[in-house]
RNA sequence: GCUGAUGUAGCUCAGUGGUAGAGCACUCCCUUGGUAAGGGAGAGGUCAUGGGUUCAAGCCCCAUCAUCAGCUCCA
């Protein structure tokens, strides 16, 4: 005789059935159109009182793919799992992102389906669903083709027509174990082997006659997963290791609609348009040279233009803030590199070392050496801390071939560097300070919103120097800085660099993408190499601490960011050209002329099209250009001193006296504003 | 660095072994116009680089460089 537990529905109502109904029974009592629509579940045991994060993070994660799932969480569940205990039971229909999700993993296995049909010799090993579709790693001597993509695509949709039913199956470990040797699956034995003990009972799912080691959950059927694509192909480290065999990684996305998968790739067109390397070219910001090298950039005087009017802001800020402007060689000897222990932990980044006259000098991989001899240059008191210096330095720094991309990662680029010498007392308001600087940096350049990483020591983990306090005292002061200034942030244990922690600051761009940028570390490593000292109030030698920090990080990954943040239509007082003036005919140009005279008199980048075009095509010159105003100009304009306005992605405004637009025009550069 | 793909005019791209193409951009001519492409003519290429196969190579083979998608690593 079985038990009664209890259902209980999103509208509150509790329902008692036989342990052991599922999801499905649920549905089909309410009503079988209901049945039919729903994907999966979410269930939550009665007792549960709250949703234990961590354990919540843990259903993304690798380990929670193959092993059991945390006990008390919430958590998806197909819609044939038997319920065994209270629970509260949530039917997902095709609209919820958890359902997306899982239908992913379902395409990832038709995927393997198809594969195995096609190419039986392939040996498989994972394939979870992403945030944007789904992925197979694979493992076959023979690389896959285009051809073979289109092949197993092709095939997947016969999977999706027999409309298989993923069955979940509990097989004694031993078993699965016994018959994934005979068939030499490497993989799904490390995996079972990794995330099972002897003993347990194993997940599998089937659909058709593929089986695949899994915990689930699935959708009912494989007809479910009604769009998908198989994208492209890609190598991956097997278990990430790049020591390791080099598998084939399938990639593909799938939907419930055509309609949505559409979509998709229309946003993918967008991000594409926005494609800071694109629109560098449309716009010319700025060229990367294969005669000169890869990853060295050149900057265009459009760009060049942007990048001076950043780094003017960020240097009047800068002395405004308190810091010292300093400037500091490119190249120096390498008995400092020794010193600042670069030769030791950092060679494999930095460019072998040139030999001139005796001696060998290498090029800098950071500024911060360059400055501590600035500090050490003389003698210091407590009353000269902190000393701030600040450089947009230079640094170049060794890349493996395929990593470079476009202005985002690169082997020369230039850091909006300072180095803080302080005494311990002064690092929370030191730090307070740059996280002001950072907030108002974002909020400069138009990004709303941003994420704080702390990142500390592990103290078992050997790579971390200087003692327990120093380093408590240190991630002590952080906390309160950030606690007190109310900013929410998350605690990444052992991610600090070796020698003190740090706080990263990671912005979010208008599509919600992530970037890693300015940082503000701790550092008590180097002034002790390099003995700094200060001489106290108590008439002895102290050594300073020292904070390095970067907030644009790179000006080159900055400008890049910006490009795609802005998609390449630059806020009136960054943009390379402010004003673009079009003259009706030739009888306008002289009225032309004296409006560049008089906009650029009053410190406006303005460009008058004097060509034989017509009117439509120089509008539509510049509007491709992204440039903020055209002002058009005919024989209205030119009798009544005015101008016709027309304004970037809104259109015509009608004329005005130019003086009222220039008004408007400095307004807008005058407080960096974002709108138009 | 690894896996796969790609490299043809300033840009975007076509060209499967037999004398290098298109559109846009550029130059000149015509056109002198009211809010996103007026018309015509011309000029422009060591087909990434270096080897090889072939009577003949942009095309086939090898190597190198660069780019792209990932992996790994990072500001």
């Amino acid at each position: 005789m079985s038990n009664l537990i209890k259902i209980q529905l999103p509208d509150g109502s509790i329902r008692e059935v036989p342990a052991g109904t599922t999801p499905f029974d649920i549905a089909n009592g309410i009503s079988p159109r209901l049945a039919a629509a729903v994907v999966v579940a979410r269930i939550r045991p009665l007792t549960t009182v709250a949703v234990n994060e961590n354990e919540a993070a843990l259903e993304q994660s690798e380990e929670a793919m193959y092993s059991g799932p945390a006990s008390s969480a919430e958590r998806i569940v197909g819609l044939s799992t038997p319920l065994h205990e209270d629970v509260t039971l949530e039917l997902l229909k095709e609209n919820d992102p958890a359902s997306l999700r899982v239908a992913r993993h379902s395409a990832a296995h038709i995927m393997a389906t198809a594969l195995l049909e096609l190419f039986p010799e392939t040996k498989l090993g994972h394939g979870p669903a992403t945030d944007s579709g789904f992925f197979y790693d694979v493992y076959r001597e023979v690389p896959f083709t285009e051809a073979d993509l289109a092949a197993i695509e092709a095939r997947m949709a016969d999977v999706v027509a027999r409309d298989e039913p993923f069955v979940q199956i509990l097989e004694p470990r031993d078993q699965a174990l016994a018959d994934y040797k005979s068939d030499a699956e490497f993989m799904k034995i490390h995996f079972i082997e990794r995330f099972t003990k002897p003993g347990d009972e194993i997940s599998l799912y089937r659909n058709g006659n593929f089986t695949d080691f899994c915990r689930g959950p699935h959708v009912p059927s494989t007809g479910r997963v009604k769009a998908f694509k198989v994208t492209s192909i890609a190598g991956a480290y097997w278990l990430g290791d790049e020591n390791n065999q080099q598998l084939q990684r399938i990639y593909g996305t799938a939907f419930f609609n055509a309609k949505d998968l559409d979509a998709h790739f229309k946003q993918l067109e967008e991000i594409k348009a926005r494609d800071h390397r694109v629109l560098g070219k449309q716009l010319d910001l700025f060229s990367i040279q294969e005669v000169a090298g890869a990853g060295l950039i050149f900057w265009h005087p459009k760009g060049g233009l942007i990048r001076k009017t950043m780094e003017d802001w960020m240097r009047d800020e800068c002395i405004r803030r308190g810091y010292q402007m300093v400037f500091t060689p490119h190249i120096m000897r390498r008995e400092l590199w020794k010193i600042s222990g670069h030769e030791e932990n950092y060679a494999e980044n930095m460019y072998p070392p040139m030999e001139l006259d005796d001696a060998e000098y290498r090029l800098k991989p950071m500024n911060c050496p360059g400055h501590i001899l600035i500090y050490k240059n003389s003698p210091k008191s407590y009353r000269d801390l902190p000393q701030r210096y600040a450089e947009l330095g230079n640094v170049y720094r060794y890349e493996r071939s395929g990593t470079m991309h476009g202005l985002l990662r690169v082997r020369g680029f230039t850091q909006d560097d300072a180095h803080i010498f302080c005494t311990p007392e002064q690092i929370e308001s030191e730090v307070e300070a740059c996280i002001d600087f950072a907030e108002s940096v974002l909020k400069t350049f138009g990004f709303e919103k941003f994420l704080v990483e702390l990142s500390t020591w592990d103290p078992k983990d050997k790579k971390f120097i200087g003692s327990a306090d120093k380093w408590e005292n240190a991630v002590g002061s952080l906390t309160r800085v950030l606690d007190r200034k109310n900013i929410p942030y998350k605690t990444i244990p052992g991610e600090a660099a070796f020698y003190g922690p740090k706080i990263d600051i990671k912005l979010v761009d208008v599509l919600g993408r992530l970037w890693q940028l300015s940082t503000v570390q701790f550092d008590w490593n180097l002034p002790a190499r390099f003995d700094l000292e200060y001489i106290g109030e108590d008439g002895a030698p102290h050594q300073p601490v020292m904070v390095h920090r970067a907030l644009f990080g790179s000006v080159e990954r900055f400008f890049g960011v910006l490009i795609e943040h802005y998609a390449g239509a630059f806020p009136m007082w960054l943009a390379p050209v402010q004003v673009g003036l079009v003259p009706i005919s030739e009888k306008h140009h002289d009225y032309a002329k004296s409006v560049q005279q008089r906009l650029e008199a009053a410190g406006l980048r303005v460009e008058a099209d004097l060509s034989n075009q017509k009117m439509n095509a120089k509008i539509r010159d510049f509007g491709l250009q992204k440039v903020p105003f055209i002002l058009i100009l005919g024989d209205k304009e030119a009798a009544s001193d005015s101008v016709s306005v027309r304004v970037r992605a809104k259109g015509d405004e009608g004329s005005v006296h130019l003086d009222a637009f220039l008004d408007r025009a400095k307004k807008l550069v005058a407080n960096h504003s974002m709108e138009l």
